[in-house]
DNA sequence: TCTGGGGTCCTTACTCCT
DNA sequence: TCTGAGGAGTAAGGACCC
């Protein structure tokens, strides 16, 4: 989807369409938050996805500042996924806004693909690019060639005249780390790197990784879409406005998030083996601590107390900046799947019933 | 320039067990 | 009884994604 989060706020504020818009937490020059999706317009700016809010608003002192409203993104997900759902039995959600489609029971899949945007347009008032390809991967770079609201295809062997020239980054697993180590050996370019030899891709990135990479840069990916995924943890996790240094004021937050935790669970009738406490200290050193239980549990009380045992034995030397409490190996809800689970999937409440004519609009 | 929240997957190290 | 190999499970951190 095209800048989700701002498209669908501007549906209900339909006044500050074509104004630099970003959505966002936080409030004046100083507050610790990232910038979650901004406008185009406020893009031409250099504002982007996780950019300091205190950084947005030097770059873009114009710019409107929406609070996140993750309920209604989530109902809106709902809604998109059940589009995509109308195109194919097999969509794997990637996100809230984001999916794979296997068109490949499409006599004309580019024509289906037209279809797929307009239905989007018409039933969400939402615009997506869509990449048509052979693979996931490729099907991912081309969606990204032509935005907002295009369509590219992209064939293997056009990926190199395509995206040969750009940056390695642009390959989806190749993030800032990798782009440095990789221009360590001289490599800067999806090109550079598909031509990239063995040996010092391996001694760089690892035996594993740096054939995977190369891979990629020539267009080869045989992931499978997988349309049963399912969740495998879930945390809650908060950074504050200032520091705590206090103990007992930590371990009423790790109480809270806790509590917050279980609650979802239940929701969604699952239960979790393995807790992780997470703290991040200043400046900004992140630490996890974890306990593995004999058996599941969504009580807040276990959850609770494991998580409070694990911030004493790790006793942190240094104003806490943000914690966590987040449970693994989920077990339940075995037969899940769908749409319907979409909302499980990224993290939310349960989603509340729409309409075609959007009536999540006003939340 | 200052870095959110919610996830997944991978690697490495260690322990336990066979 | 001791030793080593190898697998499974756990713990911690890192990198990446939306």
């Amino acid at each position: 989807m095209d800048a989700f989060y701002v498209s669908v706020e501007l549906l209900r504020r339909p006044e500050l369409r074509g104004r630099p818009v970003i959505v966002g937490n936080g409030a004046g020059a100083h507050s610790r938050g990232v910038v979650m999706t901004a406008s185009y317009e406020a893009r031409e700016f250099g504002v982007h996805s996780a950019l300091p809010l205190a950084i947005a608003y030097r770059r873009c002192p114009q710019a409107v500042l929406v609070p996140t409203d993750m309920a209604l993104y989530r109902r809106a997900s709902v809604a998109v996924m059940e589009v995509l759902a109308g195109f194919s039995d097999r969509v794997e959600q990637a996100g809230l806004d984001e999916a794979y489609v296997d068109l490949s029971g499409s006599l004309v899949p580019s024509s289906r693909a037209r279809e797929l945007k307009g239905a989007m347009r018409e039933r969400t008032r939402l615009t997506c690019s869509v990449g048509l390809a052979p693979n996931k991967l490729l099907a991912k770079i081309a969606s990204d060639l032509e935005k907002p609201d295009g369509l590219s295809v992209l064939r293997p062997e056009e990926m190199l005249d395509a995206v040969g020239d750009r940056p390695a980054g642009l390959i989806p697993g190749v993030g800032p780390r990798t782009v440095e180590r990789l221009a360590k050996l001289g490599i800067k370019t999806v090109a550079e790197l598909a031509m990239a030899d063995d040996s010092s891709l391996e001694q760089a990135l690892g035996p594993n990784r740096g054939r995977e990479l190369r891979d990629r840069a020539n267009g080869r990916d045989a992931r499978t879409l997988d349309s049963e995924r399912r969740r495998k943890s879930e945390s809650r996790e908060t950074t504050f406005e200032q520091d705590i240094t206090d103990a007992a004021r930590l371990a009423e937050i790790v109480d809270g998030l806790a509590r917050s935790v279980c609650e979802s669970l239940e929701r969604h009738d699952h239960e979790g083996r393995t807790v992780t406490l997470k703290i991040r200290l200043r400046p900004f050193k992140t630490h996890t601590r974890s306990r593995t239980l004999s058996s599941p549990t969504r009580d807040p009380e276990v959850v609770s107390r494991v998580a409070r045992e694990l911030l004493e034995r790790f006793a942190p030397d240094a104003p806490v900046r943000l914690l966590g409490v987040g449970l693994a190996g989920l077990s339940g809800d075995e037969g899940e799947s769908g749409p319907a689970r979409s909302a499980a999937l990224s993290g939310g409440a349960p989603a509340e019933p729409l309409t075609l004519d959007m009536g999540w609009q006003r939340g």
